[in-house]
RNA sequence: GCCCAAAUAGCUCAGUCGGUAGAGCAGAGGACUGAAAAUCCUCGUGUCGGUGGUUCAAUUCCGCCUUUGGGCA
């Protein structure tokens, strides 16, 4: 641990379903801390039941930000993630609190935590979708051609099926005139305000699958089809980044009439396990994660003293 | 009881005109810098139901048996 001033800022991570969210309260519970959320999809209004999102009696008292702030049709991205995690980050230690980040997005997780300095907007929505257009004409092959003509780097590292991540290289260079790889070497320089002290949860697999699967079925006890079928009535169509969480795209053959629930809920299971899977590889290559132990024996008071006595440690 | 069909990877099924077999799904591993709960990559040996026979060689052809479907009584 390298000795500076800057404050510490803990970061909970871990796969869907790791039980993140309460122990996020009970640590801030007992550290004085506030909660900032780290998660694609909880950002969004309205998507509550399916994205697991605390309840504000689960909350106990203790502040959550950067969750329920966006709608669903909004337009979010890491880019934004960073710079407001960072204004909250600011804030809660400015009231003297500790900041805890919580989440399962990885890319969120590392824009933030990691000198990926994101420059002035670079995005554009009509560069990509006609990228997308030409992609579906000329072939991902093609497309990819393109990309290693401006940016070998980046072509090199991008496989030419992976269209969506080709088209964005392709858009960054057509909106700065600079290709990707020239962006990603030169934000590395950037130096971080905090101390990101790292805690992972790691379950056993075959635990972590049977968690998803009781989860999944608690979520429909609870009303998701209804959720599901109130976002549609307010407008919100299933093209949206927030209709593809899943918990709701894979009702959309259901709520169409096309397959029966059970079939539906088996797939959306599936998927989820899949997510969880993707995590923890996202993950594991982190060496600057503490990992804690999870089973389901132990208890939520003994997992908290563990992660208490490594925070305390890092002080 | 008789007739027909099926039996091959964890599951659903291809296939081998006789030279010991391969897809999808599941599962596992991996990638990831402004869509990320997204997107993408890699990984397939299993008594080819059992048992006898024909053959240089049988998962493949033939007989019998078992099991599972379906039909006729």
């Amino acid at each position: 641990m390298i000795e500076n001033n800057k404050p510490k800022v803990l970061v909970l991570i871990g796969p869907t379903a790791s039980g993140k969210t309460a122990l996020g309260v009970a640590l801030a519970k007992a550290l004085g801390g506030e909660i900032i959320s780290a998660d694609s999809m909880q950002i969004y209004k309205y998507m509550n039941i399916g994205t697991a999102k605390v309840t504000s009696t689960e909350m106990e008292g203790v502040p959550h930000h950067l969750v329920d702030c966006v709608l669903p049709d909004e337009e979010y991205s890491v880019a934004k993630f960073k710079e407001t995690a960072l204004t909250c980050i600011k804030e809660v230690l400015s009231r003297g609190n500790l900041p805890i980040v919580l989440g399962g997005t990885g890319l969120y997780i590392n824009g933030l935590t990691l000198p990926w300095g994101f420059r002035e907007k670079d995005d554009n929505e009509e560069v990509r979708w006609r990228l997308a257009a030409e992609a579906e004409m000329l072939g991902s092959e093609a497309l990819h051609q393109r990309l290693r003509e401006v940016d070998p780097i980046t072509a090199k590292a991008v496989h030419p099926n992976n269209v969506k991540r080709v088209i964005r290289a392709l858009e960054i260079y057509e909106v700065t005139g600079k290709p990707k790889s020239y962006f990603d070497k030169k934000a590395s320089t950037e130096e971080l305000p905090y101390n990101y002290e790292l805690i992972g949860l790691k379950w056993p697999r075959d635990d972590l699958y049977r968690r998803i699967n009781r989860r999944v079925d608690m979520m429909v006890e609870e009303g998701l089809i209804n959720e599901t079928r109130v976002l549609l009535d307010k407008g919100y169509d299933w093209n949206l980044a927030s209709l593809k969480a899943i918990g709701y795209k894979e009702l959309r053959p259901f709520l169409n009439g096309e397959a029966p629930l059970e079939e539906v809920l088996t797939f959306l299971k599936q998927n989820t396990r899949h997510f969880a899977k993707r995590q923890m590889t996202w993950f594991r290559k982190d060496e600057r994660i503490h990992w804690i132990e999870m089973n389901a024996r132990r208890s939520t008071d003994e997992v908290l003293k563990e992660c208490l006595k490594y925070y305390q440690r890092t002080i």
